[in-house]
DNA sequence: ATGTATGCAAAAATTTTGCACACTG
DNA sequence: CAGTGTGCAAAATTTTTGCATACAT
């Protein structure tokens, strides 16, 4: 796994460094990080250190951010980890993988339908989980 | 249109005052703002009360921040504006608004699937637009 | 060996907060 | 009039940058 960095990174012609391991490793081990959690785990390297990485790894498309439940997260690209979406509680911040293929290809037929060659997408569903639901109800 | 701003804020208890209403106009009239575009544009009132006015409209559901083209945008809520989509060109950041009924109900579906009550959900397309196509072929 | 990445320290930019006064309801 | 919202000024936090040294290739 982290082999396929030293690959990537070696492709595009960057150097493999300890900071940079280390942050994509984090980022396989916490599916969904801030910067700050990130900056404040790397006790061996430098905030900018972790920032000048988080911008390479932007560039090179190995991760980039999203807004779920409110916080802006950190999450490596479909490249690097399996695609999926998620599913989030607006009361608790539970959150869910969810995955359905037919809604992937439709959203490329929508982009090619606009001329576009599709990239990628991104989607965020909320709602009430099932336990705050209950509660709710209480 | 004002008027709806108005009457929520009421039914929420809370004070329409000018910069309120500035701040939701401004909302109306540009599709994608950051909050720097904001506090820049907002001469007639205080940094901090934009910043206090954002969070307010956040915990009511007036706006929602997303990320779009790597960059952190403000955007009203379905409640105050017509539900859409974007389709973002990643090399000019061109943005074509898209809707597609029979993936926002197969969404809902999918929350409700994992015991969700859906609340509401944002998708973001990316991919390469028709002119950028040609220039990179050239 | 050479060029690039890092740490450190400082600066810049962004966001939050306290308090006296002004305005809304 | 009473209570809340605002401006102002300051603090806290986050992000960016310059430069000398250390490291990757």
């Amino acid at each position: 796994m982290d082999q396929t960095l030293k690959a990537y990174l070696r492709e595009h012609n960057q150097s493999v460094t300890p900071p940079r391991r280390w942050v994509f490793a984090y980022l396989q081990k916490h599916e969904q990080t801030t910067i700050t959690e990130l900056t404040t785990a790397a006790t061996d390297f430098d905030r900018a250190t972790i920032y000048r990485t988080l911008s390479l790894f932007r560039k090179l498309g190995i991760i980039h951010d999203l807004i779920s439940g409110g916080r802006k997260l950190i999450e490596l690209t479909d490249q690097f980890d399996a695609h999926h979406h998620h599913l989030t509680c607006t009361s608790c911040g539970k959150r869910l993988v969810i995955a359905d293929p037919p809604i992937e290809r439709r959203l490329d037929a929508i982009a090619e339908l606009h001329g576009f060659a599709p990239t990628g997408h991104q989607i965020e569903v909320s709602g009430l989980c099932s336990d705050c639901r209950k509660k709710a109800v209480k």
